[in-house]
DNA sequence: CGGATATTTGACGAATCTCAATAGGCGTGG
DNA sequence: CCACGCCTATTGAGATTCGTCAAATATCCG
């Protein structure tokens, strides 16, 4: 699935489950003038589409090139009968992101601009180690106004922060759209305020 | 419980879930530096404590007096397996907390403070209403602070953006805490800025 | 190499926060 | 039943962070 590409849309059925084999996804909500929340970002293995109600509740799009694995729902059913272990799995993945919504909730409501895009780059980072990737540097698949919206930010904010946080030493930016972390404590005191305030 | 007492605390052993029979509850997370987020508010028939990892993700605190109806985590998971259907449920539980979940990110991340006041006193109108109670005038059981933490905002935005919806004609305001919609429609338009922009 | 797009940087303004003071509500005790 | 005191909510004035608008620079890709 080619980049940009939308694979659902907030408010259709919720016919399928996905998970994500290849690439990264993004998930969001639109206000109706425009405004946008990126609700999370999703990469291999991560499930897409967990919705036990009627209708799928945000939209999502390929941001790399996408390779989708797809359930169909009516398949889901019968084979969440067969296996009860899947259901706990997506039990399991559901509270997974129950967990990271409410994380999320909190660098919404209460984190600084800089306290939110380091977290956004530590979070990214553990992601990375999770699938066994290098902690650093990370990629960011992503654009800035993607990043802007899932933190709540202006493109212009996320840029001059980023900005800060290699004038600080505490980050190196590749040319690639990577970030390197120089100093994994400075970030790591920045996400919660526990220092530089 | 008494209003104040703690039902659960983050990072605690996840040993119980919940079940609120009175009262209402809410839910937080806390920085170091003594931040706080409100995550959720609870009400008679929500579950607490759906937390699939092994610690639970926040705090719960009663609001008004509460009663809750507790499952042990052990019994559960046997209950679990005689009873597929009390899974579906939690799953469905789940998926419904999710979504309020992102609707919250949408809220914290891209709305003002008028159309969070807004949309607050809406989804409590709508939340009341599914429990078969009148969805005007509505309590507001918890505090300035609660709602200030939950909303992102501080107490003083709370209450002047009160002032200017009461003012707007939109809300009246009880003495005891409640809030009467005196202009539904008016009030819809606010939540996602579809007029008063 | 050149045009289009995305990112960075700058100057200014606005929404919200902070700090401070006032007013209102509620319980206790006279 | 009313007065006092405490706590919460409201209101006000000024400060600050972040957003807006605009321009410059970098990156991508044909």
């Amino acid at each position: 699935m080619a980049p940009g590409r939308l694979a659902i849309s907030e408010g259709d059925p919720a016919t399928d489950l996905f998970n994500v084999v290849r690439g990264s996804v993004k998930l969001y909500k639109l206000l109706p003038d425009g405004r946008r929340q990126v609700t999370g970002f999703l990469f291999p293995g991560d499930f897409l589409g967990i919705a036990f109600n009627d209708t799928y509740a945000y939209s999502a799009e390929a941001i790399e090139s996408v390779q989708l694995c797809r359930f169909p729902r009516g398949k889901l059913e019968s084979l969440l009968i067969e296996l009860p272990k899947l259901e706990r799995r997506l039990l399991g993945e559901a509270a997974n992101e129950l967990a990271a919504a409410q994380d999320q909730m909190l660098l919404l409501g209460r984190k600084t601009a800089q306290e939110r895009v380091a977290s956004f780059i530590v979070s990214l980072s553990r992601k990375a180690e999770k699938r066994k990737k290098p902690a650093s540097p990370i990629a960011l698949p992503m654009s800035r106004t993607d990043i802007a919206d899932y933190l709540g930010l202006t493109t212009e904010t996320v840029s001059r922060t980023l900005t800060q946080l290699r004038q600080a030493g505490l980050i190196a930016t590749n040319r690639r759209n990577q970030v390197e972390i120089l100093n994994s404590r400075g970030l790591n005191d920045l996400i919660d305020g526990g220092a530089g305030d």
